[in-house]
DNA sequence: CTAACGTACCCCAAGCCTTT
DNA sequence: AAAGGCTTGGGGTACGTTAG
C-alpha cells in the first residue's frame, strides 16, 4: 500500500487540542405557540371591533425569498431585504402578544391586515428594544415609569441578542418600511397631516356615527383620534429613545471593523509562507499578495480562474515580465473589468507575479480554480474553490505570526480579519507607495515632522480623480469603491500610519513599498498595442498562463526540468526572488566558487557540487533565505490541517486508501484528540482511533494482515464508527 | 435606509451505542 | 430488547457587517 496518498506537503500534522466550549444557555420562547394563536384570535378579535376593514385585493404583497416568510410591504425593497426585515418584526409581534399590546399587533400581523390599520405603539416598540438590546437576564424598566415591566405576572428580562447597533437600524428601517405601505401610517414623507399619534381612549368611546361625523371628545383640537396615525418612527419619543439604544449597545458590546496589515508585516509572512515549504504555504501567500494588489474580498480573490487571465494583455519584454492581466467582476462591478498584476522588480518580496507563476508551475494548474479545495491541490482543473472559512483561519494565523493586536481598536472597537482585510491592506499600500515615491522625488531624505497640509494635498489629489482632473492619483479608479467616503475612510488610516512612522523615523527598508502603479485599464487596444509591438516581446503574451509559468520557471529562474518543484519551493522562492536582482543576492554556488579558491580541490568532489540542485526539506537551515526573521512559528490552526484528512478519507474508494490515510492522519497527530468535542475535524479522529489502535495493537502496524483478516472476516468498512475488530480486540475500547 | 453576504447556532431525523 | 443518549449531517433562523 502507498504512504504517498497524501502528498508531504499538504500541511503540518494536526496538533493541539480545542477549546472546550461553554455550553450555550438555551433561549425559552417568550410565549408559548398557545399563547401565540391567543394572541392572533384576539387582535382578530380586535379588527373586528374597530371595524376594520380586511380585503384580500389592498393587502401588500411583496414576499421574501422564503415562501413563507411574512409579507412586509412596499413594493420598492428587495426580496432579500424583505426576508431581513421579516425576521426582526417577526419576534416584534410576539412580544407584542406578550404585552397584550394588540393594536400594535394589527399592523404586524401580515396575513391578516387591514386596509388601515393603526401604528404600533412607540413605548411597545421602545420596550421591545430594551428587551432584545439590554444585557441578558436585565430587568427592562418602563422608559417613562421607570419600574420593571410585569406582563403576565412575571418581570420581562432582557435577552441581549441584538448586540450591534446595525441590528436595531434594521428593526427601525423594518417597522418604517411596514408603516410606509398604508394610507393611514405613511407618515409626514408622503402624507399631509402625517403626524404620529395614538388612539384616544376618550374619542374611541364616541359611536361609530359620531366619529365619521368627526366629533372628538374635545381634546386634540376638535379632531377625533379613535385611531392611531402616522409612522411610529416618527415619534419623538421613539427617536430619543431608540437613540438611546443604540448608544447602549454600543456601551456594552463589541463592535467590529477590518484590520490591514502593514508592508513589514506582509514581509514577515512572505518569509514564513516562502521557507515553510508546502505548496499550500505558498498559495496562501499568492491569496494574499494578489488581494493586497487587487484590491479584492477575500471571497473574489478564492473565486478567481485560471480563466481569468488574459494573456493578451501580459506585458512581457524579452526576459522581463512586467505585468499580468486579470478580468474581474467584483461585488459592485457591473461587468467584467480589466486590471494589471505588476511585478514589483525593486522590492520582489513583494511581488505577486513571481509566486503566483511559481505556484501555478508548481501545481501544474491548467484551469478552473486557481486556488482550489486543499484536496484538489494538484489537480490540473480543479472544481471546488478554496473555502472562505478555511482561508479565514489561515489568515488568523497569520495575524498571530505578525503579532497583531486585534483587541487595540479605539472605543471598545476591536479589529477582525475578515473579508476586507486584503482590500484594506490594498489601500495602505497604495497610499505608502504614492507617499514614499513623493518624498523620493523631492530628494529629500525622509524627514521627521511632516507638514498637514501635505496630508491633505494627497486627499485632494484623490478626490480630484473621482472628476477626472489629477492624472497622478488613480487609487480611486482602482479601488473601484462606490462612494468616496468609504474610500476615504481606508485610506485615512493609511495616511495617520504614515504619518506616525515617519515621526518615529520607523519607515525602515521593512517598511518601504515599490513604486504605485496603477492597475485599471480601459483602453484595451492600446494596451492590446503595448503587449504586441514593443521592442523585445517574446510572444508569451500569446500563451496560456500555464506555458507562460513553465517558460518563468524553468529559462528564466533556470531551474532543472526534473525538479520536483513542489519539493523545492524554499529555493524556488528565494530564485524567483533573485531574478533580475542579483547583485543584492549571493547564491549558494557563488560561496562555493569562492570557497574553492581558499580550501584544497579534493574537497569539493562531484557530491558536494552536485549540492546546490539537490532537493531540500524545509527548514533546513542551509535554504533560509537569509531576510528570515522569524523565529518562532505559531502552530497552525486546528481547522487550518485537520479537515484535510476527513476529505481525503471520505474520497478514498478502497479499504487500502482509507485505512493508510487514517494511519497517516494518527502518526502525523502528537496529542490524542478529545474524547468529546463539536469540532467536526475532531469528531473523525474519534471514530477513526478504533481502527488505528487495532492496527496497531492486534497487528503490530501490518495493515496487510489487517486488511486480509478483515476481509476474511467478512468486515466491509474498516474505517469509522462501524468498525470492529476482526479479532473482537480490546485496543478498540 | 436598502441590499447582499457571511456566520453561529438551533432543531430535526436517522442510526449507532450504552445502559437498564 | 427497550429506552435513552450520542453522533452526524442537513436545513433553517437569527444576527452581524459593510457597501451602495
Amino acid at each position: 500500500m502507498s504512504a504517498e496518498i497524501l502528498h508531504p506537503n499538504l500541511g503540518p500534522p494536526p496538533p493541539a487540542k480545542p477549546q472546550p466550549k461553554p455550553k450555550p444557555k438555551k433561549r425559552i420562547p417568550l410565549i408559548s405557540k398557545a399563547e401565540y394563536q391567543e394572541g392572533v384570535k384576539r387582535t382578530k378579535a380586535l379588527i373586528t371591533e374597530l371595524g376594520l376593514k380586511v380585503s384580500e385585493t389592498h393587502r401588500t404583497t411583496i414576499v421574501g425569498q422564503n415562501q413563507d416568510s411574512h409579507q412586509i410591504a412596499t413594493v420598492r425593497a428587495k426580496a432579500q431585504t424583505v426576508d431581513r426585515y421579516a425576521k426582526a418584526l417577526k419576534d416584534f409581534l410576539e412580544f407584542c402578544f406578550f404585552m397584550e399590546d394588540y393594536e400594535s399587533a394589527i399592523i404586524l400581523m401580515r396575513d391578516h391586515c387591514p386596509e388601515n390599520p393603526p401604528p404600533v405603539s412607540d413605548d411597545t416598540a421602545i420596550l421591545f428594544l430594551r428587551y432584545k438590546v439590554q444585557l441578558l437576564d436585565e430587568t427592562v424598566l418602563h422608559h417613562k415609569s421607570h419600574v420593571p415591566v410585569v406582563s403576565r405576572g412575571k418581570p420581562l428580562k432582557a435577552v441581549g441578542s441584538w448586540t450591534a447597533v446595525s441590528t436595531i437600524g434594521i428593526f427601525r428601517s423594518a417597522l418604517s418600511q411596514i408603516h410606509k405601505a398604508y394610507d393611514t401610517t405613511r407618515g409626514s414623507s408622503r402624507h399631509k397631516n402625517g403626524s404620529y399619534f395614538l388612539a384616544c381612549k376618550e374619542c374611541r368611546k364616541l359611536t361609530l356615527e359620531q366619529r365619521q361625523n368627526n366629533k372628538s371628545c374635545g381634546a386634540h383640537n376638535g379632531h377625533c383620534q379613535a385611531f392611531g396615525e402616522g409612522n411610529v418612527i416618527e415619534s419623538e419619543t421613539f427617536g430619543q429613545h431608540f437613540s438611546m439604544i443604540e448608544k447602549y449597545a454600543q456601551q456594552h458590546y463589541m463592535s467590529k471593523s477590518s484590520a490591514s496589515f502593514l508592508p513589514s508585516q506582509l514581509r514577515t509572512i512572505r518569509d514564513h509562507c516562502a521557507n515553510d515549504g508546502s505548496l499550500a504555504k505558498l498559495m496562501q501567500w499568492c491569496v494574499i499578495i494578489l488581494g493586497c494588489r487587487l484590491y479584492l474580498r477575500i471571497d473574489e480573490v478564492l473565486s478567481l480562474e485560471t480563466e481569468s487571465f488574459v494573456p493578451k494583455y501580459f506585458v512581457i519584454k524579452g526576459k522581463t515580465v512586467i505585468s499580468l492581466c486579470v478580468k474581474i467582476k467584483g461585488k459592485c462591478d457591473g461587468q467584467e473589468r480589466h486590471f494589471q498584476v505588476y511585478d514589483d522588480p525593486k522590492y520582489p518580496e513583494l511581488s505577486p507575479v513571481r509566486p503566483l507563476l511559481l505556484y501555478i508551475a508548481a501545481t501544474k494548474r491548467t484551469g478552473g480554480f486557481l486556488f482550489p479545495k486543499s484536496t484538489q491541490m494538484f489537480d490540473a482543473n480543479p472544481t471546488a474553490k478554496y473555502y472562505y472559512g478555511s482561508f479565514l483561519t489561515h489568515i488568523e494565523f497569520f495575524v498571530k505570526l505578525v503579532g497583531m493586536d486585534l483587541q487595540s481598536g479605539m472605543d471598545g472597537e476591536h479589529l477582525i480579519a475578515g473579508t476586507h482585510m486584503l482590500r484594506k491592506t490594498a489601500f495602505l499600500l497604495a497610499y505608502w507607495a504614492i507617499k514614499l515615491e513623493q518624498l523620493q522625488s523631492d530628494k529629500e531624505s525622509i524627514p521627521t515632522s511632516i507638514p498637514s497640509h501635505e496630508e491633505s494635498a494627497i486627499f485632494n489629489d484623490a478626490a480630484m480623480k473621482i472628476s477626472g482632473q489629477s492624472t497622478n492619483v488613480t487609487l480611486l479608479a482602482d479601488g473601484r469603491h462606490g462612494s468616496l467616503s468609504v474610500q476615504m475612510t481606508y485610506l485615512g488610516d493609511a495616511a495617520t500610519l504614515f504619518g506616525l512612522f515617519r515621526q518615529l523615523n520607523r519607515l525602515s527598508t521593512n517598511e518601504m513599498v515599490g513604486p504605485y502603479f496603477p492597475i485599471f485599464i480601459k483602453q484595451l487596444g492600446n494596451l492590446l498595442h503595448i503587449a504586441n509591438n514593443g521592442s523585445g516581446t517574446c510572444g508569451f503574451n500569446k500563451k496560456s498562463l500555464p506555458e507562460l509559468a513553465s517558460w518563468f520557471v524553468f529559462d528564466l529562474m533556470q531551474v532543472d526540468s526534473e525538479t520536483d518543484l513542489a519539493r523545492n519551493i524554499p529555493e524556488l522562492c528565494r530564485k524567483a526572488k533573485a531574478l533580475n536582482h542579483v547583485e543584492k543576492e549571493v547564491s549558494t554556488e557563488i560561496l562555493l566558487n569562492k570557497l574553492k579558491k581558499h580550501l584544497p580541490p579534493e574537497l569539493f568532489t562531484q557530491a558536494m557540487t552536485r549540492m546546490t540542485s539537490l532537493p531540500t526539506k524545509s527548514g533546513d537551515t542551509t535554504m533560509t533565505d537569509s531576510d528570515v526573521t522569524t523565529n518562532t512559528i505559531p502552530p497552525a490552526t486546528l481547522q487550518s490541517s485537520l479537515p484535510n484528512y476527513q476529505e481525503l478519507c471520505r474520497k478514498a474508494k478502497t479499504n487500502e486508501a482509507k485505512l493508510s490515510i487514517v494511519i497517516q492522519a494518527f502518526t502525523r497527530m502528537t496529542k490524542p484528540p478529545p474524547k468529546k468535542t463539536h469540532l467536526k475535524a475532531n469528531r473523525w479522529y474519534y471514530h477513526q482511533i478504533r481502527t488505528y489502535r487495532c492496527v496497531q495493537g492486534c497487528f503490530n502496524g501490518n495493515t496487510c494482515e489487517f486488511l486480509q483478516k478483515c476481509k476474511e472476516k467478512g468486515i466491509q468498512n474498516v474505517t469509522g464508527r462501524i468498525f470492529k475488530c476482526p479479532n473482537k480486540c480490546v485496543h478498540t475500547k
